[in-house]
DNA sequence: CATGAATGAGAATTCATTCAT
DNA sequence: CATGAATGAATTCTCATTCAT
């Protein structure tokens, strides 16, 4: 067994376990266990049980900003709407593919930890960064409403986050398997619709409805 | 010191620690020494460390619910949207109310376990049927369009319970104190926006806007 | 409840419970809780767990010498192997009677303690002193062979007290049911065939057979 | 120090400590602290102080009926008699070199619990067949006389187990000290005794005797 | 007398990490 | 490099008893 092997048997013993059962809530010992290798290169190789949190987090959302900055280098060039839209198709996608790690990270943001502080500072500041940048290009330029930026943030991230975060309700209760493959693309047409719902051309109706009560 | 003064510390503390360590987290001897009671009170009133979780969130659901239900039973009497309308305006204030123990409610949701599990069947489910009707009774009177009612009610939800799920990265990040009160407001507002969105009315523009690109 | 009611139940689940899960693991709550007691009771009327204990060996040893004394008193009038043969009987009905009791009693017997070591002294020592002196005057008339008193005893105690101290044996793998009334009267009959095989008459015959081999 | 000295040492401790106080009556860090080892290391090596205990009856019971075993494997060349006299005396030399284990092993037996369930299935039964096959063969071929056999198992078992059972009562009461090595031998003559007691050279006089009076 | 909350000591077990082999 | 035994701190929970009400 190589290093990179026994490296990644670590890592997706630690995804499955985490996620199911929290970082706190799962010991070393059943993670060396679940991928058949000595406990002490957990140590090893990681530093720590907090070293192999950290390790996956920081990948997670090395990766993920990657996608973001990618998509940003475009927006010189192309359309403000659609490169927005292409960004969420393309974290739902990442998600998808990483639907574990997805919701180990997410769940583990919400907690009060030095690591989170440091993962807030160094990648989430960054992609509201991009966003923001992005909703005040699209406003500069007409297409979106002159809305409060953050919350249009908040939404965003809330309705990318939420069906990763909380499998089990989507199966159990909402009987919506988010696995399966089309969930990718059913959900996509949703947050298209809400996005479109941001841009201006609804603005005066919205308003007059909101009124109207 | 009373029986309900004792009982009352301890939930506070608890409430406290596993809203920002996690219930696995978090010991029992750090849940004593805040509510600077006797260890053994907890096993004693709570029957362990379990028990005080499952307390926690029950009662929060109990509550939860409960405001629902009553909105729900005036559905003969007034209008849908605005009945639905209600709804969100009284949980989101009932989030507010109970800021951290939503944090922790919704955190300890996503994992995998006997409680959670409990939870869905139990409240989760009812919850679901609740909205599942209002919106369902919505769409046959012609107020919403006739999209995906699961998703409808994803959405909502994710809208809903983010904020308070992610309230540091709220303040931190995205600069905006939940723990406020004008925040419930504002945030109000813009979940009419996106329960706006959903009338039959922007439907034709919808699905026009979607096809164009 | 009167007092003596209380005392009763208290001793009543104590007998139960000792007897099942032995002294030390039986807790003081478990006994409250299965005589419908406050736990307090039991310190009250007891002076503790061990109190508890203490008055159940006693009061069983108390009884049982007494039936002992009471025939030992015949000894002057009466036939020495006759009186031996009604104390054995006398003996196994008294445990048929108190069946859990003396499970109990024989087993705590068994461990190195203070209480174990004065009840040795107090009842174990008078038993063995009756029972010698019952057996010396059987062999000076010339019932019993000259055999070595103290291990007649030991075989005396063995077979008095084996089959109640494992019922569950008794039951499960001789299906024997001790409890059942006709036991006694079987099991006395084994037990004055062991007696009779003390009376001299046998001595030759069976010294013979021993240094046949 | 090796992984055997380890477990050796906490297996002394915990025969000596279990002996002497009962199983529910000592602690794991009693234990280790006589064994002079880690705490953890007992639930490390028996996975806990259940598994020491079952550890020690297991074993226990083994050898023992190992012994049995090879006895009763010679059933067909030799004696019946011999051969039920030489399992008396192994079985007396068995208990006699593990005298600690088997009181401790005779009294948790006593108990009703989940293991003592099992050891009756797994072993006392096969002992039970062994001399009830041996014993039956021996009436067979007109040896023993026609007694209800599990009366007869009852009385060997008693006879053989009590002395090692209540030691301090041989020794504190009758002042015969079991862990004598001449002691085996003489009690060995009395077993004798009563065996050939069972021998069907007697039955006419017992039953002679018993109906006189 | 009766109650049951309160107590602090002690129970068994699991933990992440280290380190000699 | 790889191993797994060793460690001691920390985990949760239960214990018997006490005492204010």
């Amino acid at each position: 067994m190589t290093k990179n092997e026994t490296k990644q048997k670590i890592l997706d013993a630690a995804i499955y376990l985490f996620t199911s059962k929290g970082f706190t809530g799962t010991s070393v010992r059943e993670i060396a266990s679940r991928a058949n290798v000595n406990i002490a290169h957990i140590s090893y190789y990681f530093k720590g049980k907090g070293g192999l949190l950290e390790h996956l987090v920081s990948s997670y959302y090395e990766e993920y900003l990657k996608l973001i900055e990618k998509k940003y280098s475009q927006l010189k060039y192309g359309n403000t709407h659609v490169i927005l839209s292409e960004i969420i198709l393309e974290l739902l996608n990442y998600q998808h593919e990483n639907r574990q790690l997805s919701r180990l990270v997410y769940r583990e943001v919400t907690l009060d930890s030095v690591l989170i502080r440091e993962v807030m500072t160094t990648y989430l500041t960054k992609e509201k960064y991009y966003l923001k940048t992005i909703i005040e290009k699209g406003i500069a330029e007409g297409y979106y409403r002159k809305g409060f930026v953050p919350h249009m943030i908040i939404q965003l991230r809330s309705l990318l986050q939420m069906p990763y975060l909380q499998p089990q309700y989507m199966s159990e209760v909402l009987h919506i398997q988010t696995h399966e493959a089309y969930f990718v693309h059913q959900y996509y047409k949703e947050l298209k619709i809400w996005l479109n719902s941001m841009l201006v051309v609804n603005q005066f109706r919205d308003e007059k409805l909101a009124s109207a009560r």
